[in-house]
RNA sequence: GCCGGAGUGGCGGAACGGUUUACGCGAUCGACUCAAAAUCGAUUGAGGGCAACCUCAUGUGGGUUCGAAUCCCACCUCCGGCACCA
């Protein structure tokens, strides 16, 4: 026992006694939260009680994870709102006997680093670890229990190396490629990542200048390999809303790829194909012109020479719009006619070519077939073009017959998208009068003979786009020569370390582009003069694998410790923000199948359950940010209140999963909480001036009654409150244990004050808190080992209790009884009364009696086994 | 526009189809105190009644049921995501 501890024994040993002595005099010292939780945080640091041996098989293993940081240089309360119910869950798992592996970490590559470099002229990797330093002490006052020593940082080499390696493997497996494609590029601070280009209007967050498009060569990962796989989240238990999300995001269309050929003419030979993704195969024969993106590849070569300079004129606008002008649905229909033709494969029609920024480059084939009669946006681009609306489906009863005729565009107001029951089709040839669905099948199968159609899948999904033009992130491994091309860096020469120096130039272009002792190499395949790519990579790369280092974050030889891996992954539990839902959430899987496929990992799935708790919004309802000067910093509270009352406050302000606006008036009731418990467990003699039941037993209740009663209420509450940690309902958990405060102080200075129920209880009481409320509960216990004599053990070491199911049981119950539904009266009947004896006892019930006034019921329910009565009875 | 989620006291929120409003905040009153703070206790959905009690209330309107905050249909509002994806 150490000199703290030996002193602090001796003084509670001496109040207690007094307490006992003395009742109505004694005082015992006030609950000071900030006299000891640095206490016991430094204490618990000393045993390394959260250490965990990741080679320990003598228990069952748990792998918590909850959402590392990025270190922007204050954790405000939404970080505590994330991270102290997950700790409670941690130390719950612990008292039930797992081996709770509990890291946490910092992503420390990111923008805002290099924005306060530039602001501050100090170097982005200074400033980053100044803030990692802060948040630490930060996250060491709440007392959470993570494992210090698996910590992650990946900005370190050591960390990012292996992004690098990663890479090169993907390389070699083809999951990574090289390819030319329009980014977001701001005109005075070059190209930007997604997350700087702000707003509806898209604008740069810098300078806020419109940002637009430029062609630019990238690395990108091809994710849409794992479109499909990633679909499946079978065994996985996640909440239906991120995999909805998700699923939305993947975006998987099925149909059909049918060829069109362009018509001869006299500035093109015609006979070129030009594919078509369609979901409609069915519309085929309504298809009166045809629509390429502006991006298309054929668009130079088909376009007509007097048609030129319009079209070009055309390209270059669509380039020049924002993404969201351009997609907006609200904006009118553009595009220009490029004086070409397509013949439709069905029933070789002359239909004419249009490009139109409606119809994006990247989905698809990047063309469509227009069926204006039956697509909302190819029918607003006919009525703006004047361009022909021919109906080929329709519903039954509507009038439209196969006769060509009957069915003229012109009666339409809009396109007739519905799916109506038995809708046929018209005006389309041989398959005129077939339904909807089999003519479809039937025009693709034709297609399919003569190899123009064949059924296909699409998705929104796209390849990810890794190249940032940013000096903090991973350098990406690769160097280009003139003599060999694209060189990837030897793996034995990884890390490719950022420079220490940075010279931003006072802008925010990219540093490593004019460092030359960076840029300049010799090719690793020629020993020639060559370039480094400047390229970083996205900083998801690194929030896409790092619970895997956290295994082994010191290991030198490989990324992964596959044998720990192996044991300790998938994640059991991951908790964060739902902000994360398509981004880091769905990179984290694809990386993990990613790694699967290149023989590192073997699992498929990187989280088996996740939940996401709510955010905390600012008071003004919006979201916590420095720069809307919404935030709350947790430091102050901790100071007010201490890290306890914070912590359960947190969980019990509603439900975890939902978050809003902050609001701290509750608090005060939370540490008045924690005071009562303070002075039940070591006040319980005092009677209170101010009650003038005090210090008796209720009315008509003796002490075996009251003892039992007590019994009954702590395990009750042991049962619910086990249930609603299992269940992550901390609010309800935190008002259990209030209701079993509330119990106890109404024998606080009673006969059976401080006997045997009575401890039980309060042992029950701090073993049920301690996940939550982890320094009170300890101090306390450590108190009452002191005052038993027994040698001191960590409250947070203990197994969780069990409950006493004959403690619970109660002899006689309450059963309401309702007439028609509405509750008249009550019975109190024994616990186990049979159903006919409790509909008489209902009904001679006295006001049940003077109600019915004679009547004899119809009918009488009995619900939930006899927990109500209802009696039925017609007026 | 499409896809999710949510609407319950003055407020945060409880409630396996079965006693609506647990727990907490706030408010009012009382005890302790010279006084205040802290602490302790009582009351607190709305309306009516001296009372015991009665009536009405879970966004709106219907429905199913002995019984609906909960299930079904239609609508309104708020929050989140996607947004011309052929």
């Amino acid at each position: 026992m150490t000199r703290r501890e030996a002193g602090r024994t001796t003084r509670s040993t001496r109040a207690m006694t007094q307490a006992q002595q003395n009742p109505e005099r004694a005082r015992i010292e006030r609950y000071d939260p900030a006299s000891i939780e640095r206490g016991w945080q430094a204490r618990w640091d000393e045993l390394g009680l959260h250490r965990t041996d990741l080679h320990d098989q003598s228990k069952p293993k748990f792998y918590l994870l909850t959402m590392y940081p990025y270190p922007s240089g204050d954790l405000h309360i939404g970080h505590w709102y994330i991270k102290s119910p997950t700790d409670a869950i941690a130390r719950f798992k612990r008292m039930h006997g797992f081996n709770v592996f509990f890291p946490i970490g910092f992503d420390a590559f990111g923008l805002p680093a290099e924005n306060a470099a530039i602001k501050n002229r100090i170097n982005p990797r200074d400033w980053t670890m100044r803030n990692i330093e802060h948040e630490r002490g930060q996250l060491r006052s709440m007392g959470a229990t993570f494992d210090w020593d698996a910590e992650v940082v990946t900005c370190e080499p050591q960390f990012y190396r292996w992004n690098q390696w990663f890479f090169l493997q993907f390389l070699k497996a083809g999951l990574a490629y090289r390819s030319v494609s329009p980014v977001d590029w701001c005109p005075n601070d070059g190209t930007l990542a997604r997350e700087q280009v702000e707003g509806t209007d898209r604008h740069c967050w810098r300078c806020g200048a419109k940002v637009e498009k430029r062609d630019l060569a990238q690395w990108y990962l091809r994710v849409t390999k794992y479109a499909d796989e990633l679909l499946d989240f079978s065994g996985l238990d996640w909440p239906e809303p991120i995999k909805v999300m998700q699923t939305n995001w993947i975006g998987r269309s099925e149909g059909g790829e049918v060829e069109f050929t362009t018509a001869p003419s006299a500035h093109h030979p015609g006979g070129e194909p030009i594919r078509v993704f369609t979901t409609r195969p069915d519309t085929l024969f309504g298809a009166t012109f045809m629509v390429l993106a502006p991006e298309h590849p054929l668009v130079a070569s088909l376009t007509a020479p007097e048609r030129h300079s319009e079209v070009e004129a055309y390209v270059a606008r669509a380039r020049a719009a924002t993404e969201i002008e351009r997609l907006s649905t609200d904006r009118e229909k553009t595009g220009v006619a490029i004086g070409a033709e397509a013949i439709n494969p069905v029933n070789d029609e002359r239909i004419p070519i249009f490009i139109a920024d409606y119809v994006l480059s990247g989905y698809g084939t990047g063309a469509i077939m227009a069926v204006p009669a039956h697509d909302e946006r190819d029918f607003a681009f006919a009525k703006r073009f004047g361009l022909p609306i021919r109906r080929v489906v329709a519903a039954p009863g509507s009038g439209a017959t196969a006769d060509p005729g009957a069915a003229a565009g012109d009666e339409l107001h809009g396109a007739y998208t519905a799916h109506a029951e038995g809708e046929v089709l018209v005006n389309s040839g041989p398959f005129s009068g077939s339904t909807a669905g089999e003519g479809g099948r039937a025009i693709v199968a034709a297609l399919g003979e003569r190899r123009l159609g064949k059924p296909a899948v699409t998705y929104r999904l796209r390849d990810w786009l890794i190249s940032r033009q940013r000096y903090w992130g991973t350098p990406i491994p690769i160097i280009y020569c003139d003599r060999c091309g694209t060189v990837p860096v030897p793996e034995e020469e990884l890390p490719v370390r950022l420079p220490d120096t940075v010279d931003y130039r006072g802008s925010g272009v990219n540093p490593l582009t004019h460092d030359e002792s960076f840029v300049n190499v010799a090719c690793p395949s020629c020993a020639g003069p060559a370039r480094r790519e400047t390229d970083t990579m996205d900083t998801f790369v690194d929030s896409a694998w790092y619970w895997y280092r956290y295994l082994s974050p010191e290991k030198a030889g490989a990324a992964i410790d596959t044998k720990l891996a192996q044991a300790w992954t998938p994640v059991d539990q991951y908790t964060g923000g739902a902000e994360h839902a398509v981004m880091h959430l769905l990179y984290a899987r694809e990386w993990t199948k990613m790694l699967r496929d290149c023989g590192v990992l073997e699992q498929d799935e990187p989280f088996k359950r996740l939940f996401n708790q709510g955010q905390i919004l600012g008071t003004d309802g919006e979201r916590m940010s420095k720069s809307r000067g919404n935030v709350r910093d947790p430091d102050d509270l901790v100071r007010t209140y201490g890290a306890d009352t914070v912590r359960l406050f947190l969980m019990f302000m509603g439900p975890w999963d939902q978050g809003g606006p902050w609001s701290e008036s509750g608090i005060g009731g939370v540490h008045r909480f924690l005071g009562r418990v303070w002075a039940l467990a070591l006040d319980p003699h005092r009677v209170e001036p101010g009650d003038p039941s005090a210090g008796r037993l209720p009315e008509g209740v003796d002490a075996a009654g009251a003892e039992k009663a007590i019994r009954r209420a702590a395990h009750q509450t042991l049962r619910e409150v086990t249930a609603e940690y299992e269940t992550f309902r901390f609010n309800t958990m935190v008002a259990h244990l209030m209701e079993l405060a509330n119990t106890l102080y109404r024998y606080r200075g009673s006969s059976v004050a401080a006997g045997p129920a009575w401890n039980e209880a309060m042992r029950l009481m701090l073993l049920m808190l301690a996940p939550a409320a982890p320094h009170i509960t300890e101090e306390l216990w450590s108190r009452r080992l002191a005052a038993e004599g027994s040698a001191w053990a960590s409250i947070h070491a203990q197994a969780w209790p069990e409950v006493d199911v004959t403690a619970v049981v109660e002899a006689t119950r309450e059963v309401p009884v309702q007439i028609n539904g509405k509750v008249r009266d009550r019975v109190v009947v024994p616990t186990d009364v049979d159903a006919a004896t409790l509909e008489r006892l209902a009904l001679e019930a006295p006001r049940i009696r003077e109600l019915l006034a004679g009547r004899t019921p119809d009918r009488v329910i009995q619900a939930g086994g006899g927990r109500l009565v209802n009696v039925v009875v017609r007026e």
